[in-house]
Order: C-alpha cells, then structure tokens, then sequence
DNA sequence: TGTACATCAGTGAACGCGCGTTCACTGATGTAC
DNA sequence: TGTACATCAGTGAACGCGCGTTCACTGATGTAC
C-alpha cells in the first residue's frame, strides 16, 4: 500500500467527507470521532490530516455539505409533479416529516447545538449560518411558486418556525402522541 | 474534612443537582464533565459518587430540573400583572424570546441533542419527554387565560412548534437578522 | 449526660479508555532528464 | 520512450490529555450503652 493517485486520493477525500457529513447529521459533530469517520470511509485514522487540517476544518466543510444535500432534497421534493406541482409548500412540508434515516436528519437540528455552542467566529457557526438561510430561502420560494395560492410572508416565516419546531421535537421526544399531533397541525397549516 | 451532617449532605448534593443544571442549559450533557460539575458546585470530583450511582442517573435528574425551573419561569411569566393578566400567551412569549443568561437556555432545546441521541429507554429521554409535555401544557393553559380572546387549538400549537424553532435557529444561527424577524413575527403572530 | 465505636461524606490520587493529533515508515505515483 | 529519483497518500503505532469511575483514607457525625 502506497502513494495514491492523484484522482484516488481526490475521491477518498470526497469519501471522508461524505461519511463525516452522515455521520454528523446522525449524532451531531461532538458525538462523532475521526476514527469513527476514517472507518466508515474504509481508511485508517492516520491518513485523516493528509487531507484536513484538523477535526474542526471538515466539521465545517461537512456542515456546509450536510445544508447543500438538505437544500438539493428540499428543491427536489417541491418540484415533484404529481399534484401538477401546485402545492410546492405543501410537497416540501410533507418531505421534511416523512421518517428518514438517521444520517438525512435535518442539519438545523442535528448540528445546532455544535453551532450554538462553538465560538462565534468558528467556520462551523458561519456554514451553519449561511446554510439554515439558504433553507430559508429555498422555502420561501417553494411558498411562491402558486401566485393563486400565495401565502404572507409573515405567515411563510411562521410556518419555518413551526415547521423546525415541530421536527426538533420528534427528534428529542421520540413518538409522543402530542408531538404526532404538532407535525400534522403544523403540515395542514400550509394548505390554509 | 470529615464526614458531613445529613444536613449539609443533602446541600450539598442539592448545590450539585443544581450546578448540573445550568452547566447542562448552557452546554449539554455530553459537553460537561463531572470535573466541571463538581468544581461549580465547590467540592472533589470524588464526592460525586457519594451521591448518584453516575453522570447518566445525574442527568436524568437535572434534567428534570430543568424543566421544572422553565416551566415555573412561564407560568410567572403568563401571571404577569403588567397587561392585567389578559395578555398570558403574550407575554410568555415575550420572556421566551427575551436574552437570557445561557444558563436559563430552553431546555426542550439544549437538552435536545441530548435527549435524541441516547437509547430509547434512556432515562434522561423519559425526562425530556415529560419534561417538554408539561412545557406545551402550560403553553397551553396560558392560551385559555382569557377566553375572550381564546384562540382555537391548532393556532396554539402551530404557535408553540414556531416559538421553540424560532429559538432554536436564534441560538445556533447568532444574530442573523432574519432570525431576528422571525422572532418577531412569531412574537406578533400570538396578537392576531 | 458521657463515653466508645461504627458510619460514611468528602478528599485527592489513581485507573483504564478513547479522544485528537503526530510521526516514522512504505511504496506506488509523478517528474526530470 | 526509458531510467533515476523525489514526492507524498495512506498505514499503524504512539503521544499527551481529559474523560467517567474507583479507591484507600480521613475525621466529624451518628449511634449504642
């Protein structure tokens, strides 16, 4: 075993990240060793710094990549033409509570207490930043496609928070019937 | 230093509990040692065992505490005799989203990561799920102070859902000024 | 009430372990001529 | 195109450190008579 190619030694990087970008979006960036990490991407531990700097570097390079996946997912679902793409919202709504597995848990939450509680100039904080307004975006624009249908946008803001709200919950409080009942009030809210 | 009095030991142990519980709002579970606990509470890391079996069983109970203490702080927050009581949901809103020393976090939010990641039948998890239930109760009993002004059940827990994700991207997200608005139009959201 | 002794809350050092990171080494890859 | 050598991606063991937990010890507290 010895000198990788050029080409290889790119994808085993992408590999890194893409299983540092599962795994923090399963446990959160603290939760998640390198070992941990090399491992699911089929490599042993040392080989982690000929690629990153520090454990801290990919958890801000995975967080950016864990939000792009997340905005990629959202634009995909309101798209989806089976109601003749009418009802985006209500498409992108009912994607983000469908059961997923665990390492497509949505990225503001997986990663909102590693963003909270790092330091205020931390790459992390900033994707995490830069990619939850992405979010934001992408689904005030879902909200816009049906000029007939469109919503305030104070009642768009509304239904993020809620929409967040409600999946932070399930994901902490496992199926209690109340937090079942949240996410369906929450789901129908977008059609009134 | 001798054996204590079962009286200082019961403090003692209460002075713990409760530097756990702040420790914990302000970072988690998983990112406070009990060196760290022990230290704010003015004692040995030793002693800890003297008094729970370990960090798990600890947490539980501090996490119970910290709802209780949340759950005291809305329920003097909607009493308020500022607006002569009418406004109970306005202004526990309003303490909601008001600064606050990171040792007074939500719990439902700091406890989140936390909660989620363990086993199912983990005992913290049963403390967050009690815990957060008996949060969206007194929500709810603030709402139907005034029922002039009642508003019907799915605006209430729309409203509950928005509220706690609006503070979730609020802590993780720092002062972005969309956050901001959002606060504030789920804050106003409460009048209408 | 006073004395003798058992209890046990708290101390401070140590335990094994897994963490993030470093390092000497290997040998295929890339480069210079 | 072929040869000689420098480069460097990946290995696997080791580093120091802080973690949760254990333990021998201390001496004031609590108990029995």
């Amino acid at each position: 075993m010895g000198r990788s190619s050029r080409s290889q030694a790119e994808q085993n990087r992408a590999r890194i990240v893409a299983a540092a970008t599962g795994l923090f979006r399963r446990r959160g960036v603290a939760a998640v060793s390198i070992a941990d990490i090399m491992a699911a991407a089929g490599m042993t531990q040392g080989g982690f710094y000929k690629h990153f700097p520090s454990k801290d570097a990919l958890a801000a390079e995975a967080c950016t990549t864990a939000f792009a996946r997340s905005e990629e997912a959202w634009k995909e679902a309101a798209r989806q033409e089976d109601d003749g793409g009418k009802d985006a919202l209500r498409d992108l709504v009912t994607y983000y509570f469908a059961p997923k597995p665990p390492e497509k848990t949505c990225p503001m939450i997986a990663l909102g207490q590693d963003a909270a509680t790092g330091e205020a100039d931390q790459p992390l904080r900033e994707a995490y930043r830069e990619g939850a307004r992405r979010l934001f975006e992408a689904f005030g624009a879902a909200a816009e496609t049906n000029a007939a249908t469109a919503l305030p946008r104070e009642r768009v803001v509304l239904l993020f928070a809620a929409m967040v709200g409600a999946n932070l919950l399930a994901r902490a409080a496992g199926g209690a019937s109340w937090v079942e009942d949240m996410q369906e009030i929450v789901r129908r809210s977008v059609d009134m």
